[in-house]
DNA sequence: TTGACAAAGCTAACATGGTTAGTTTATAGT
DNA sequence: ACTATAAACTAACCATGTTAGCTTTGTCAA
């Protein structure tokens, strides 16, 4: 009657991703992934550790994939061009993936290893990306700071629904992102004289 | 043994709110909220149209209580001045009130007025903070949309722990916002010189 | 080939949370 | 003092997550 479903880790973590974008993070549960699987509930605990465990999974895979396609956006490029594709990068990911993009969010814990390694991707990304502009200690922490801000709270604001006016999203992002742009560059004249290639 | 407890909707509210802010929106329950008050849960259902009753509850006192701290601080100032206090009330009030914070940011079923009236107080503050800068028609609605995202993104990446540099936070958000004023203003030179049209 | 073992599925049982129905009781107004 | 209402209660049910323990299946070695 139950011809071995021939289910591991990763087939319960794609299945659970693809519910986790369609219905959301937050509505993502056991059950449904165990029906979406065809199997029951508790059966699942011999591929994941529990919710929290699926969640993890969710969230460092989220977190791995925001990481390469952020890299891939940056390659070959810098500056200014730069931080535009890794900002269009950031919100096409979002988009594509919202539940894997809010499980991302959540701070790994101290122990995780591999969650903590993925994050410092994401994070080492946005720190070279911002390299150029020539920012001294604590500056490149703020510029990072921003940047990720303005990403993020771009992304999730159009993800709730904030946006209500018909007005252009795409429009939006991209003004934004000039405006973060000029500001970072007219607060950094100084450094910026001194540039390098 | 149980002498009418003296509840009604408003003080079922108020620990709701308490839990919220405290534990988190997420993990806010109605067993929660009735153990808080010594009641039996179902006994909620006298005050409260369930947890999605009570969730719009905390979101409509929250949206207004927004409303309320950010027109406070942006009445007798003009310009970069009542930008900037505005976004200090938006991030002091999302600390204080993180729970209630969230859930204001659930957009509003169209028939709920009074919760879609609260949202647009929230609108026209930020609307009206941003008129001396002469935006025209989109324009407008491209800095509001990127003043929201700047103020929301920073501060919810901050209750997230999403800064785990022990770089001080206050500073990042005002380097954030002169850097987006700046942006702001050199790239709407054109109309600021011709006033009005 | 077969038999033992480990892994993967299952059922059963329990906890917590939300919800509804129906009952009792305190209190306010007549 | 009496009654009507509103506020509390108990009981019951459903969904989800979790653990324990049983059964089946596939594989690997004797």
């Amino acid at each position: 009657m139950s011809p071995r479903a021939n289910l591991n880790r990763e087939r319960v973590l794609l299945t659970a991703l693809e519910l986790a974008d369609a219905h959301g993070y937050d509505h993502l549960t056991l059950a449904g992934v165990a029906a979406a699987l065809g199997i029951r509930l508790p059966s699942l605990y011999n591929h994941v550790d529990g919710l929290p465990g699926l969640r993890r999974d969710i969230a460092l895979w989220g977190t791995r994939q925001l990481a390469d396609e952020l890299r891939r956006a940056a390659v070959g490029r810098a500056g200014s061009d730069a931080i535009v594709h890794v900002a269009r990068a950031y919100r096409t990911f979002a988009h594509q993936h919202p539940g894997a993009y809010t499980a991302s969010l959540q701070h790994p814990s101290p122990e995780d290893v591999q969650l903590n390694a993925a994050a410092g991707e994401v994070f080492d990304v946005v720190a070279a990306v911002l390299r150029p502009y020539n920012l001294q200690g604590d500056d490149l922490i703020h510029a990072m700071r921003g940047l990720r801000s303005v990403m993020h709270g771009f992304v999730t604001l159009e993800h709730v629904g904030g946006f209500g006016m018909s007005v252009d999203r795409e429009a939006s992002f991209e003004r934004l992102l000039a405006i973060y742009l000029h500001g970072l560059e007219s607060s950094n004249t100084g450094n910026h004289l001194a540039k390098l290639p």
